[in-house]
DNA sequence: CTCCTTGCAAACCGTTTGCAATCGA
DNA sequence: TCGATTGCAAACGGTTTGCAAGGAG
């Protein structure tokens, strides 16, 4: 609820309205636990809300990503879209191989990275995705 | 030519036949200068033979994707796929907002992050993918 | 000669869009 | 009220597939 608000409060800064679909898609990836992909958002807004379309669905992340509430992502070979909130420090995931779980890793490498292509590069880093494939400690 | 030949071995020593297509494919993803769509591969081997058909291209790209010749990446927020060869160390991508420009960064990194997984995290890495969008130099 | 590989065309699937109806402020 | 937003259905674009013809070993 009171994350609802937030929400609303965000959208009213920038004189955008606050919708049904639109309250649904975001407690959809808020409490989702992984990375979703926008079939997985509409199942669980169905859930309060059969009406709503798979088209609101996508507009909702389009605009969510536009503000920088969401992150879009691209794991691996997966051939949909995914997304999460969008956290500034979770742009590293560790995807397994065997399980298929997908770790979020906040720690220091991000930011040397933006350190060390800043000095040596010359280069101006926005954003940083790091995707790593390989095998969990379960699965090992 | 030489490079043809390479190819023609690594295939046979599978069991795998050697055909027009795969040979034009193979070069016109050797000589790309830059990650490359399936439709630009397309435009490069039908110049040397206009009868060699998409499919036949994607086909071919998903076997040299198995084999571990070539490696698919999903750059920025493109839709399309996107192949290179599969230099094992280059899986580092500079990707310029501005001018679209994709630098390959052959750096200590990469190893690094490997070792940093392997040690703290029990994170066996397979594949290393870092992608980081921002200013090139040229740009900023 | 065999059966792997290709060209062709149609299917697929995730995503986007045009439009009239609806809803929020 | 009135324009932003939605549902619907059709379009879209990249990729895949079934099948008969063609080609490599």
């Amino acid at each position: 609820m009171e994350h609802d608000q937030e929400l609303a409060v965000i959208l009213k800064e920038q004189g955008i309205r606050m919708t049904g679909p639109r309250r649904l898609v975001w407690e959809a990836v808020r409490t989702a636990d992984r990375h979703v992909t926008a079939e997985e958002i509409a199942e669980s807004v169905r859930r309060r809300d059969p009406a709503v379309n798979l088209s609101s669905i996508y507009r909702s992340l389009t605009l969510f990503t536009q503000m920088g509430l969401v992150r879009e992502t691209h794991l691996g070979t997966d051939d949909a879209s995914r997304w999460e909130l969008a956290h500034p420090d979770e742009h590293f995931h560790l995807v397994c191989r065997s399980c298929g779980s997908v770790d979020h890793h906040v720690g220091h490498l991000v930011e040397e990275i933006r350190t060390h292509l800043g000095g040596d590069h010359k280069f101006e880093a926005e954003s940083i995705s790091l995707t790593v494939t390989g095998l969990c400690s379960n699965c090992a």
